[in-house]
DNA sequence: TTGTAGGCGTTATCAC
DNA sequence: GTGATAACGCCTACAA
């Protein structure tokens, strides 16, 4: 069994209340000579106060948690990797959980995470736009909020919550107008699946795009995938047998990269055949070839304000926070300028 | 404040102890009707245990850690889904960490995970090869030893460790070969950092093909990178302006993929002028043109049977416990043989 | 400036 | 079959 603050007191020949006040640096007074003693007694045993018997007599632990949708994709690893790495310098760990939406998963989660009497959780994923989820989410961030614990939202839910993010429709529909700029009016755009409220949100940019150029918008020309590499592929390859566009708005990188490869694999060339764009800015994709257009998202950074905003408390409990983060076009050489 | 088990105790109108014993399905008998009893109460105080007043009584909670060096990085995205997922079916959170090799950083780790009593520990990367961090990666698993907890890594580190992992001598060893089946006789070999164990076998298992077949090894045909995308690019940059090979292997995926454009940068092809391949076979190496000729490694499944390793007590505690995956030559069209 | 004692929510040991 | 009660390790009035 590991050392008590007991043991430490005996050590050091004095009461516990006085090692206490040593390990948090109370305001309560103690002598130089006795702070010397204890922390010589703590050094010697390498006592570390635990964490438990500590958490019992506090509202929270110095824990917080980040659900995301899929670590194996760096959109999420990128978040994962500022999250932790603000969080540990605070001092403060972090669960990392991988599912995005599966309400069961997710409830499971918050079920846990409230008994492990968690700081704060950081809610990676864009959350499904629908009733059911929206209700179940909204029971949650009540809970929560009476706890008095933050959640803050990393993409869109579809309900009132603290944020910090990046405006999609406003990223989808600048994205779009480049290339409409670039002389490109038929547009095929590929989003991941349509309930989801980022997917949601990309595409109205990009609608709103088309629609302030007064360009007729044509369902026929809006797909959808389940985001995986193959699926993007495959749905990809098929719209391909007759293409009618001159380029691929992808809602986000690594389908985008999909994209490019159906594209070729079909006997045609990125850009010079058929441009391809995507949403997000992930290292791959500044590597593949040809270097993928796209509009960077500080995912990174992203994670890092989430961790601060999450440790500082509320001073307004009831007013919803909304952080924005800007994105910025980044070209590459996936997109031709058309006559 | 949640509810304590003295609240489920005063509704169902019995002692805490019973209460208890119901959590706990305690081998003590309980009649049929105080367990009912005792179940609608806590049903209707919606009521959890308090982790920390358990563990209290406990030697450690139910969470593991995991020490990964770059979250952004699929290779370890793949294994901390792997872990997350399959320690949630257990009931196990993890906590995920973000620095493979920092020393300071590292033992700042271990020191908050005793804090937290946590259950066990994943190493993720490769250690250093230095007598430094052997050192204190030795007294850091005598610690955890002396706890009873237990450590596993995923990746050598210089030490008799237990672990999870593939047999990289071989695995480097296998991909020679197959190049050299081809036709290769020069082959870059472009490695991660020269002190990182992983990065050592690999190595290794490069030499050894050569050896076998009577090869000189050129130490000109061996550079080593900082690992990161930029980084990559950049040696091979330099190393392709006198280009005396007609293969180039590298020891990730990611750095393959880097390389690769780096050689088209140059104005050369990929396989017809240069064939290059990598060791990982992560998702997005296998959408990129040409597809990326690798050794697949089954990251997901290691990271689940890390945990399964993890959660199950040592049988003969003193005996180290390796378990090695395979891993599968996955054939892309980034090589092309030779006359 | 230091120390005593009660309590945080559980589990386990006894007694009944 | 049920229930007091003493830990577990720590913090914090309150006393001295």
């Amino acid at each position: 069994m590991a050392y008590s603050i007991e043991d430490v007191a005996r050590e050091a020949g004095v009461s516990i209340t006085t090692v206490s006040r040593v390990i948090n640096n109370s305001s309560h007074a103690v002598s130089e000579q006795t702070r010397k003693k204890v922390e010589k007694a703590i050094k010697k045993l390498d006592y570390k106060p635990n964490i438990s018997a500590q958490t019992l007599r506090q509202p929270y632990t110095n824990v917080i948690a980040f659900i995301a949708r899929d670590l194996s994709d760096a959109y999420y690893g990128e978040m994962a990797r500022g999250i932790t790495e603000a969080a540990i310098k605070q001092g403060v760990l972090s669960f990392v959980c991988n599912t995005g939406r599966k309400t069961d998963d997710e409830m499971r989660y918050h079920e846990l995470f409230n008994q492990y009497r968690i700081r704060g959780l950081i809610l990676g994923g864009g959350g499904f736009n629908t009733e059911q989820y929206r209700k179940t989410l909204s029971e949650e961030i009540e809970k929560y909020k009476s706890r008095d614990l933050r959640i803050i939202a990393l993409a869109p839910q579809g309900v009132d919550i603290d944020s910090v993010m990046i405006d999609n429709v406003d990223t989808a529909r600048r994205m779009t107008d480049y290339l409409l700029s670039l002389g490109h009016q038929t547009i095929l755009y590929v989003g991941g699946p349509a309930n989801v409220c980022t997917v949601q949100e990309r595409l109205k940019g990009y609608k709103q795009a088309l629609e302030h150029h007064n360009i007729k918008i044509n369902e026929n020309l809006i797909v959808h995938t389940d985001n995986t590499w193959s699926g993007s592929y495959e749905v990809v390859q098929k719209v391909l047998a007759k293409p009618s566009f001159t380029a691929i708005f992808c809602d986000n990188d690594n389908v985008a990269l999909s994209v490019m490869r159906a594209v070729k694999d079909h006997g045609l060339r990125v850009p010079e055949d058929i441009s391809v764009v995507g949403i997000g800015g992930l290292p791959n994709s500044q590597y593949s070839s040809p270097i993928l257009t796209t509009m960077k998202i500080p995912l990174y950074e992203i994670g890092v304000k989430a961790v601060e905003r999450l440790l500082t408390p509320k001073e307004m409990p009831n007013v919803i926070e909304r952080f924005e983060f800007p994105t910025e076009l980044q070209k590459g050489n996936s997109v031709k300028a058309i006559k």
